[in-house]
DNA sequence: AAAAAGTCCAACCGCAGACAC
DNA sequence: AGTGTCTGCGGTTGGACTTTT
């Protein structure tokens, strides 16, 4: 109901920086009345503080409350904002409810300052979580030690997203859509991806999960390049329908050994020369293809999917993604 | 060593929802 | 139903600090 008169517009009321004597003014107040502020407009006068109620409450919920935690965030932290930020947006005191110890603001300048400008380094953007136009991140044409150096200069920031980020950039490429310029930029991931996935080796190692691993993920799109042209792969494209089917591999095939790291380059570089030089080679037998069914089942052809999107149940993959990296639920 | 540029974050601003009267 | 007050929230700012030139 509109703005009201506040107190921080009465001539003499202190801004700026706190005091010492100031904070234990304010602290030692709030303690003796066992926690309880009572109202914020009131409390500067009983505390005897030359202040306005509002930067009172300020000073208290984002930096002298005794349960706030201080210090750098973790990769789990970080992991969480982003994905809370995608399915949540800018609510900045909602995101702040699922990390303990942490204040909105805290968090707002730590997405401000750190996290946004690493997911634009991606080529993501932080808004929508989507990957950027080609044309805004130039992807095609960087040269595959660039993006090595750039996955390397995440630093702290979730293994989840590199695999994401390499996941969307080999698809793209066995689609056909960069052709040759697009195929060697992925290729140029090879050796991220390798560490992603032993990354992920490891986090599947500690335990049992039923979400595909990146290994599984990785093996799909292999042998979808290794028999499917880039018209029928755009068809199966969909990230919801490869979560099915990686599901529906793991039931049939849960013994199987798991595919390590380095095992990746060779048969990866001869599937991207392959769809970088479509029209491909001999086709495999229909029979053989896990998905042949979803070409038909869809009128038009899927493009990429959403990064990062949680609110859509469709992009499952994306979901399971960021959970499998934070195991922690939503 | 000093100036300039960049980064970080505590604190401020103003809007709007909730609530009391 | 209308009005005033309190509080919470998200965007922005400004100054301290760090890095680069």
């Amino acid at each position: 109901m509109g703005r009201s008169p506040c107190c921080c517009h009465d001539a003499g009321v202190k801004k700026g920086p706190w005091t010492e004597e100031e904070d234990r003014a304010l602290v030692e107040h709030i303690q003796r009345h066992g926690g309880h502020v009572g109202s914020w407009r009131n409390l500067p006068k009983a505390a005897g503080l030359n202040r306005c109620g509002k930067s009172c409450r300020l000073r208290w919920t984002n930096y002298l409350r005794p349960d706030i935690k201080r210090g750098n965030f973790t990769d789990d932290e970080e992991s969480l904002i982003i994905r809370l930020h995608a399915q949540l947006g800018n609510k900045w005191s909602t995101i702040a409810t699922h990390l303990d110890g942490r204040t909105d603001n805290e968090i707002k300048n730590y997405w401000n300052t750190h996290i946004r400008k690493k997911l634009l380094r991606m080529g993501v953007d932080p808004v929508t979580h989507q990957r950027l136009p080609p044309d805004d991140i130039a992807i095609a044409s960087v040269p595959g030690a660039a993006i090595l150096s750039a996955a390397a200069s995440l630093g702290g920031l979730n293994t989840a997203l590199i695999q994401v980020q390499a996941l969307q950039l080999l698809l793209q490429a066995v689609n056909g859509g960069g052709g040759n310029a697009a195929a060697a930029a992925a290729a140029g991931l090879i050796p991220s991806i390798n560490a992603a996935a032993a990354d992920n080796a490891i986090l599947n190692a500690n335990r049992r999960s039923i979400v595909p691993s990146f290994q599984d993920q990785m093996n799909l799109i292999l042998s979808h390049a290794n028999y499917a042209s880039p018209d029928h792969l755009s068809n199966i494209a969909s990230f919801a329908e490869q979560h099915d089917v990686v599901v529906q591999r793991l039931n049939n095939a849960s013994s199987a050994a798991p595919v390590v790291g380095g095992a990746y380059a060779e048969p990866l570089a001869a599937a991207l020369a392959s769809a970088a030089t479509y029209p491909p080679q001999e086709v495999a037998a229909s029979a053989d293809r896990p998905v042949q069914g979803f070409a038909e089942l869809l009128s038009e052809p899927i493009g990429m999917p959403s990064m990062c999107s949680l609110e859509d149940d469709e992009d499952a993959f994306w979901k399971n993604m960021l959970l499998e990296s934070s195991s922690l639920p939503l």
